[in-house]
DNA sequence: ATAATAACAGTAATCATTACTGTTTTAGTT
DNA sequence: AACTAAAACAGTAATGATTACTGTTATTAT
């Protein structure tokens, strides 16, 4: 289906592109709610997900989290969740594309891709656990 | 808090374990519904959460796929989604343990794991596309 | 046998996301 | 600049996996 241009769109990519947190439908809803205060949660998912959908966003899905975050940064990078906050932070870290090659030898389907993520305590939560450990 | 004996427990964890196909927990109800007719969905959710929070069976969230998938089989291993037929697969994979020592040497929190799964075709949805593809 | 409490069945609630509907924007064409 | 077809919108209702609640039953230790 042809993509016509729509300033809500934009705004929600717009926003999207300041940000490194990778916010959530609901965050992107109230930011461009400023912007556009008659804008519907409805019209932030459906252009999250056009977007995502043409390659131009990537819709985080984590696992046991059951919210999707949004990314506006398509460069390979891998993503960190922590724990206690739940937030989503990059890391540095190669392409792994090798795995879906080691993956296929014992496998007669075709592979295609893969998803990472990795989980643990982010700084902020690391040093807020310390302190309790040390006060007790 | 302790974990009392259950029937309906035994007979969750024990249909699991005939197994290889990582059940959803509305088809873990609907086959132990046939040994005991008057289990509820509820009770299937909550012991399945129960004996993942304990170690004994894994809770599989793909993100894509927004329902939860249930392994009895804890010894490592990787898994495939086909995105044809979203079937749950095993792949014979080693432990990529080391992804988390070369994730955190840019990373100023803790990492404690991480979840890979793979996507692409299985070997029955590959065939199947094939197919199509030749008679076209 | 008794008592404390974990677990149950059945049902209602939650909540992120999607679907629906009538109206408004967009963009290409006279 | 008006015309038209289709995409997009705001607002709202529906979906569906999962969890929470409630009064009853099963388990386990004394």
């Amino acid at each position: 289906m042809i993509m016509k241009y729509s300033r809500q769109r934009a705004a929600i990519l717009s926003f999207l592109q300041t940000r490194k947190d990778h916010p959530t439908a609901e965050v992107v809803y109230s930011h461009v709610k400023e912007e556009y205060p008659n804008i519907s949660l409805g019209t932030v998912y459906r252009n999250l997900t056009q977007l995502a959908d043409n390659g131009m966003i990537l819709r985080l899905s984590f696992g046991e989290l059951g919210i999707d975050h949004f990314d506006a940064d398509t460069s390979p990078h891998h993503h960190f969740v922590c724990s206690a906050c739940n937030s989503v932070i990059d890391l540095e870290l190669r392409e792994m594309s090798f795995l879906d090659e080691e993956a296929g030898k014992n496998f007669d389907g075709m592979i295609q891709g893969h998803n990472i993520y990795f989980h643990g305590l982010c700084k902020c939560c690391l040093d807020k656990s310390l302190e309790t450990k040390e006060t007790n």
